[in-house]
DNA sequence: CTCTCGATGCGCT
DNA sequence: GCGCATCGAGAGA
């Protein structure tokens, strides 16, 4: 935890940024009670270019986050009960935004444990749904900068060199199923699906 | 272990 | 109306 994120950091490449946001650490702060996971599993949604992402289709007031500059949070809501955190990355208007998939539980453990009623660390942060819930994570946090640390922001903490990173098929996709955009940190057990 | 299916709100065609 | 970047319960193997 010693260096700061920089600005610059959010806005390149959505795979360099995806790649590169595994190992950080997700801060969450609500009513003075701090969680904190570190990231070990993300997706990249490369906007106008990539028929998956929700900015495809052009900027609607769902996906008016999207299209600013990187260094934000977007938060939605999906199929009627769960929310999903993403970090918006590369210039204004790209539409690109990488989705948080997985957190190794690193404080806060028992109040998420409370907010999910799940006992097993494992499972705690497994999934966006699930993440969302153990962190306190709602459309509230929806344009919040992830470098502000109030509510909801990113911490450095390890870099994960290439070769401890596995690519694969986005999860729960209909569409450009084909692009390997998934990453995750190699034999982490806590991410959603065995690597 | 794997597979299917229902819950449930909302953004878009 | 339809379909969704989900999850977990329950059935079957």
């Amino acid at each position: 935890m010693a260096k700061e994120i920089r600005p610059e950091f959010f806005t390149r490449n959505v795979i360099d940024v995806a790649r590169d946001l595994l190992g950080m650490q997700l801060v969450s702060s609500l009513d003075g009670i701090k969680c904190v996971g570190r990231i070990v599993e993300v997706e990249a949604y490369d906007g106008l270019n990539d028929q998956a992402c929700h900015a495809f289709r052009g900027c609607t007031p769902r996906t008016n986050v999207m299209f600013g500059p990187g260094g934000y949070f977007y938060v939605y809501f999906i199929y009627g009960m769960y929310h999903c955190v993403n970090v918006v990355c590369d210039q204004a208007d790209r539409g690109s935004a990488v989705l948080i998939r997985a957190l190794e539980p690193l404080l806060g453990t028992e109040t998420m444990q409370m907010r999910r009623k799940k006992p097993s660390p494992k499972l705690l942060c497994r999934g966006p749904g699930n993440l969302c819930n153990a962190m306190a994570i709602d459309r509230s946090c929806n344009g919040l900068s992830c470098l502000t640390k109030r509510r909801l922001w990113l911490e450095p903490d390890q870099v994960i060199k290439d070769s401890q990173i596995q690519t694969g098929p986005r999860v729960g996709i209909s569409r450009s199923v084909e692009l390997e955009w998934r990453f995750v940190i190699k034999n982490n057990p806590f991410v959603s699906k065995g690597n």
